[in-house]
DNA sequence: CTGTTAGCGCATTCAA
DNA sequence: TTGAATGCGCTAACAG
């Protein structure tokens, strides 16, 4: 089928206009009968589709909405995609995702193709190397809406979904003080973003909340590589007085953390501890998780995402910024 | 910006006519240097962003994939869309997500959403329910091609990129034999997926040729959900004679199944062995994994896949059918 | 109840 | 070198 199906084509098979088809098509009320039943029995004959672009292009709306996220392929991310892509379906949407493996200049580049292709609207969850949101100022400036997500940026005029991360690591490492342990360490993620902030700032308050000095040689920061972590972990080992605990920013760097006590014989939740955020399903199948791990429900980050999205899609003139706090829960595990 | 930039704005503006801003936008030969110019720089002065449903509607193509995959949630195919979207980015196409969530009627209906909604082709790994092809063969009545993968329709007109699962099957089993063991259960997936029958093949193949008689209790089906699995392989520990080792349809259903075993106080490689597939990269953090799985590539899949689609869409005249068995490997862990 | 007309934003053929 | 005219497929205001 070289050339799909017209309206024009079962007007002129009909030997009508291809308005009175459109509203045939459409069930308008002022269409008779038989006509109506003319046209959609020819319709389907032959397998007419309308074409969603034409329809597009008058609508002036797409009902395509992009998601960038740094990747695909950590279940924190692709479960709030998920969720996403559900409420998306049910409200007539399509979802288009592109991801920016944590690189600005591809952050960059994917949103510019977002807003190229016409999106109605975009769900982001920033890259952690962005340092700069131009692109999204650009963005802004032509009236499409955005919403973030997770790693988000509180500076911008857009809504915003996140958990309180600082009361996370707060209660995280009150648990881990709870069970007698006092020199806990902090693998923290880059500076470039809020969260890794808020988890020192966290951390810092139940330390002093304690009476606990903070030994700087315990906070480090991790760029999210396996590699990097490894190196930081090693580091911690090697100090003279090696921590008892890690708080980790999340659980692939705890993960990633742990497999390097392991190799150096120390075992898990015996002789260090492990804290950290995200508590990913798969941890359910380790016989030493991390002992308590802050669940942030991407599930729901990514619903209340898309709702205050496509509310704004459907209601710019109405809809006002709005930050969203989803509550997070501190798992215990064994 | 309520109406964004068009170029009859900017042709007003400049007193000339549409088309001269198309052709200077286009950097057509043809125009004067200086009305380029000037074209070009009020265009970025008004932030003129060319609407993207317009170009479609001339040039009758989207540049939108659409993908549709059981879920997003799964490392596999997560992994899989990650290496499409990398490919689709890099040639100027978009990415459309749905997940069919293993439900054929949800699958029906994605599908035919992406039509109604205009990609240029799909890419499909099928859900474990979807027994019928009719909603397929609707697709391919409109001209747009579709790509299966991992679990592919091969009795469909169109390409499709896939392990042999049966030579996968096989390599596992064999090893599981060369440890000695010889009572091995199979716990497979449902009877709707090609897979499923390979995988019997395989496991059949091997016991025969190693003069093992095949034990039907050992054989069992799971619909891929925790549940399911659970209680199969409860059943099959509650054998008079429990298998020594198991070849599990995935590495989801060898985590579920280890679980059980773990939790009647079997030691993993030890009182009782697992064979699987996907070689998922989580397993690398179990302390018991899997002692057997078959990396099948979903990146490779994923990437190839795309390529097939992106050649069947640009050059639809000389495309034709092709399967591309992709090689999966055998990896032993510990 | 149905046809006519116009237009969404853009590309492109044909004139000038 | 530029403009005028046409059409992609569809919707909708207006007219009859």
């Amino acid at each position: 089928m070289v050339h799909p199906t017209t309206m024009k084509e079962i007007a002129r098979q009909l030997g009508v206009t291809v308005s009175t088809v459109s509203r045939a098509l459409q069930n308008h009320p002022s269409i008779g009968l038989r006509t109506r039943e003319r046209v959609h029995e020819l319709a389907k004959r032959l397998d007419y589709v309308p074409n969603p672009t034409a329809i597009n292009l008058k609508r002036r709306r797409t009902h395509n909405i992009g998601v960038v996220l740094p990747f695909l392929t950590e279940q924190f991310f692709s479960t709030a995609i998920s969720a996403i892509e559900d409420v998306a379906i049910s409200k007539g949407y399509s979802v288009v995702v592109m991801q920016s493996r944590n690189d600005y200049e591809r952050e960059r580049l994917v949103v510019g193709n977002l807003v190229k292709h016409g999106v109605d609207g975009i769900i982001v969850s920033l890259a952690s190397e962005t340092q700069n949101n131009s692109h999204f100022l650009e963005v802004n400036k032509h009236g499409i809406p955005i919403v973030f997500f997770d790693r988000v940026a509180r500076n911008l005029p857009n809504s915003c979904v996140y958990v309180d991360v600082t009361a996370g690591a707060i209660e995280a490492v009150e648990y881990l003080i709870s069970l007698g342990l006092s020199r806990i360490a902090l693998l923290n993620g880059p500076g470039t973003l809020q969260a890794t902030d808020e988890r020192l700032k966290g951390y810092v308050t139940v330390m002093n909340r304690h009476g606990i000095p903070i030994n700087r040689a315990y906070v480090r920061s991790v760029n999210l590589s396996k590699e990097d972590t490894a190196r930081k972990m090693s580091e911690l080992l090697d100090l003279p007085e090696p921590p008892q605990a890690v708080l980790a920013f999340n659980d692939y760097v705890a993960l990633d953390a742990m497999q390097v006590c392991r190799q150096r014989g120390l075992a898990i939740n015996q002789d260090i501890y492990f804290g950290s955020f995200s508590n990913l399903p798969f941890c359910s199948y380790l016989e030493h998780p991390p002992i308590a791990s802050i669940e942030q429900f991407p599930h729901d980050m990514g619903t209340k995402a898309i709702q205050l999205l496509i509310a704004a899609i459907e209601d710019p003139q109405h809809f006002t910024r709005e930050e969203v706090v989803i509550p997070h829960k501190l798992i215990v595990r064994q």
